[in-house]
DNA sequence: GCAGTTCCTGACCGATTGGTCAAGTAGCAT
DNA sequence: ATGCTACTTGACCAATCGGTCAGGAACTGC
């Protein structure tokens, strides 16, 4: 076994080779789409050779799934703490504070998601994550809600996931003013278009 | 030349080859993705060959220009009207009505360029939408205005973009309800959003 | 008849794709 | 020394990519 690197975070060596490949490879796949990028470009970028890649991935799609895995875990997990919470504007509100920050966090996994998760069904990692979209607006919207409701929370958490995602994916500074107040705006915003939307009947 | 088939919107014979194509391209670019689409499977679906798609489109990014072109320039003239008509509230709010509509109208070409649009910067038709979505964020918002004023744009514009075409890009009914409705509460909450931004000043 | 278009096609091209495999190197433990 | 493991690599593969080109049908006007 080679040497653990104990102060991997603060030395000058070159970090783990799998994690600066799954780094290069969500911005290629945010940046020029999953499909866009080859393993040669990936391998290009960090300087290693194509071979190299596959041998800490299986192949393309274990290489998104490890770019964009944990981001959808914690969706899952966020969303499962929202569901056991039960229906109540407290719970509405806890959540939406949960999902911008999520979005705050994971921006550029978002960004590949939202882009790319119609066109990328069939690989688990994205399957996993339409179906957790589908939960979440089952879970936040009756199936007889009406139609401005649902549009209320298409264009509430839409809108907060593409304008934030789209607007400062690649630009990671301060185009849109610092990060709280983005974070600030966002949950009353948000939180004003949801408030005329009555809690689902159980 | 062959003859022209005076009532090709009628009758029973097929539609011209270069429209079928482009139709199709369009569905699958919208689907797949630009890089994710191959001039064969254009081709198979088509029902012709790829030398055939490549006899009415010079190549690739031809097809695309031709598939979402029209929509991109609508898009240009939507906009020009709204610049010349001057900073007003009255405009803001025609512009609004008049981008519901373009929305609603070109749902496979806004999706494919809100999704692929910076991924695909280079191709000539992208660069142009590109352009008039950097004017519009422009017009519609000075640069010194508020981070929440900002967000409010974002939100409401890409929010209004993306669940309207998200949903309903390939769903073609009436999940959301009948298009009208869905219509009447895009403009009321884009309204709602956008009425505590004040104009910019001139 | 015959040229002139328009359209469609298969054969073909070089380049690139995702992926396999055997070989090689370096550091560790015994 | 001798393994063992972790890692890296180039050679190689079939398949597919976007694109070219020469030709064949089908139809026109002459």
């Amino acid at each position: 076994m080679p040497p653990v690197d104990a102060d991997s975070a603060t030395s000058s060596t070159r970090p783990k080779a799998s994690d600066e490949l799954r780094t290069i490879a969500l911005l290629q796949f945010a940046s020029t789409g999953f499909s866009g990028t080859s393993l040669q470009q990936i391998a290009d970028e960090a300087g290693y050779s194509k071979s190299s890649v596959l041998y800490h991935y299986a192949n393309k799609e274990a290489l998104l799934e490890a770019a964009i895995g944990p981001a959808i875990d914690r969706l899952g997990a966020l969303l499962a703490r929202f569901t056991e919470r039960g229906p109540s504007l407290e719970a509405r509100g806890l959540f939406v504070e949960d999902f911008i920050d999520f979005l705050l966090d994971h921006r550029l996994e978002v960004y590949t998601f939202i882009n790319q998760g119609s066109s990328l069904r069939g690989i688990p990692v994205i399957d996993r994550a339409n179906a957790f979209i589908l939960e979440l607006s089952n879970t936040v919207c009756d199936e007889n809600a009406s139609t401005e409701d649902k549009m209320r929370f298409g264009v509430a958490l839409g809108g907060a996931a593409y304008s934030l995602v789209a607007g400062m994916a690649f630009l990671d500074g301060e185009q849109l003013g610092p990060v709280d107040e983005v974070r600030a705006a966002l949950i009353k915003l948000v939180g004003e278009l949801l408030a005329p939307v009555s809690l689902p009947s159980v």
